[in-house]
DNA sequence: TTGAAAGCGCTAACAA
DNA sequence: TTGTTAGCGCTTTCAA
């Protein structure tokens, strides 16, 4: 069996206070009974059992993370960034996927908060069903929350960029270069990262004078294939084509370009298309993406930080903004306007 | 403050054990009992301190995933599958990642145990002076494992490909291909997949009585970073150059390729490049990556499954070898030979 | 079918 | 500075 702090305390000749007093590096002990003690915690490699402390400490030292997908390599980053900051804190992580159901996230929240994670960290999807309902039960219990994107209506605390800017910023970078019938694939799922890109994507043709049609506003899924599928919809149809594409992330541009490319259709010559995210591989693809950056890392980091400071803070609800900086990465996929 | 058993048990006029039995879904309570019982918890939304039952119970249906790098692409879908399986079978997952140190990872398994992990899936590393000490304990303690690697010496529980084949298989149809002068970018970093995928190269050359040339066999960090650089480095260096590199893995392929097209060497026309993993981004490269498929999602589910078979497998500890398929995918980075 | 009571391995008053 | 004791919120015998 497993050694427990009562066999310490005995093998040591203390009490379990004394032993549990040196555990967890408090003073109250004299020098000589710590060092007895930490001799035989070490003889016998002890392990303290962390369920136990947890349940009478009230607290676990975990926090769990809800993202959407694991493998999307903007998730990946996030998952890293909290991972480090957590880990550099003392806190593990434990991780939930809600594969875009939102049942699927309210159902992970629960098993979570079960097993009393410290705080929580969540990549909220919006379903005109759910909205935020299960979020304002943790928030009235004042549990310690942060989530990735903007949600209204409720007082959160929040670590994300500024969606509608980036997105603005992305179009606008698109009609300088002189286009005019820009193309919107945007994400399919009711999330606020999906209708921030969006009414940034609108706001931008509207200061410019432009008109948005509809037609070049095409729901997609948020992966290669999702891009792919619709590109290649868009551009068999018999209206006027767009001469850029904005996507609503890298990967979708990604699928994009190949289908373009597929169809006989220059990268950038033909068409321009603007990734987002700023994945890892953007660089590396045919036609090398132009996107913006999103520090997905860093949103991460701030946001375990964020959430540890808020664990800690006393019974204090914070409404925190974080919003850190994009930035447009010019590469090869939208065409330099030279005039 | 937060409801307990007691409550819910006051509540419903009846005992704890009685709402411990219906929380268990468990028989030995009349049917009147358990829907009142069923009711109350429903009415105040009652959700079981997780901790405290794993503190009575001796588990945590939580296990242990403990990485290298989250947002490598390869082990993101590890991840991912170990996620899939795991939530499947009512197990969260507690993340670690060791980020390349054996220390840090002798150090996240400490923790992960003392949070009463009831299993633990380890992708191993290996060096000289950690070696796998700290493995030896947990399998002398009977503790449910599951390795991501081959280890000599011990019996374990293993989930991989057979990454000496893999390499071999590799080698092979490079060498079908007339390539007589194969570089290897082989993973610096001491672990399983490293040396095995070095001895599928190796013994790919003897048997096709090609000489191993020691210049060709180049360190490399498996990143694109680390295929960058290397390939830089070879192919400026006054020796006979290879007309193919076979890579660790499909990023230090993508840093290799980019490499050679920025020194005008043409992929594949003047030298075939030869990826590991197949990751999804292989194939939207500049240019579209040959390489060999490892079902790391497919890894991760089997894994994720055998662990949880031997937690339920009463003391017994298991040896099993699950060892999946891999296989070559033919793109464009290796020319073709066409004789 | 029910309930009482002991115990899981810790922490944290409180006394000594 | 030490040790004793009463929980933390569950599960699980064991009697009733």
């Amino acid at each position: 069996m497993r050694m427990t702090i009562t066999d310490i305390a005995k093998l040591a000749n203390v009490s379990k206070s004394a032993v549990s007093i040196v555990l967890n590096n408090k003073t109250g002990v004299s020098d000589k009974t710590r060092s007895k003690i930490l001799s035989v915690i070490k003889k016998y490699n002890y392990n303290p059992n962390y369920i136990a402390k947890s349940l009478a400490a009230k607290e676990t030292k975990s926090i769990g993370l809800i993202i959407e997908e694991i493998d999307n390599p903007f998730f990946a980053k996030v998952i890293r960034g909290v991972y480090k900051a957590c880990s550099k804190l003392g806190y593990s992580v434990l991780l939930g996927s809600a594969e875009l159901s939102s049942e699927m996230e309210a159902e992970i929240i629960r098993t979570l908060v079960s097993k009393r994670v410290d705080g929580l960290i969540i990549f909220p999807l919006q379903s005109e069903a759910a909205d935020f309902t299960y979020l304002s039960n943790l928030l009235s219990e004042n549990y310690p929350l942060v989530i990735l994107g903007m949600v209204t209506n409720y007082a959160m605390n929040v670590v994300d960029i500024d969606n509608v800017k980036a997105a603005y910023d992305a179009v606008s970078y698109l009609i300088q270069q002189g286009h005019t019938k820009i193309a919107h694939l945007f994400w399919e799922v009711h999330s606020s990262h999906s209708m921030e890109r969006l009414e940034g994507y609108k706001q931008a043709l509207i200061d410019n004078n432009l008109p948005i049609n509809k037609n070049y506003i095409i729901p997609v899924s948020s992966d290669t294939a999702g891009g792919y599928k619709a590109v290649k919809e868009l551009f068999s149809k018999s209206i006027k084509h767009p001469s850029a594409v904005f996507c609503y992330n890298d990967l979708v541009a990604m699928g994009g370009i190949n289908a373009l490319l597929e169809m006989g259709i220059k990268v950038p010559e033909s068409v321009s298309v603007m990734g987002f995210d700023n994945i890892d591989f953007s660089e590396y693809i045919k036609v090398p993406l132009t996107t913006v950056h999103v520090p997905a890392y860093e949103i991460g980091k701030s946001a375990a930080k964020l959430l540890i400071k808020q664990i800690g803070n006393s019974p204090a609800q914070l409404n925190e903004k974080v919003i850190l900086e994009h930035k447009i990465i010019e590469r090869e996929s939208v065409l330099i306007n030279r005039t």
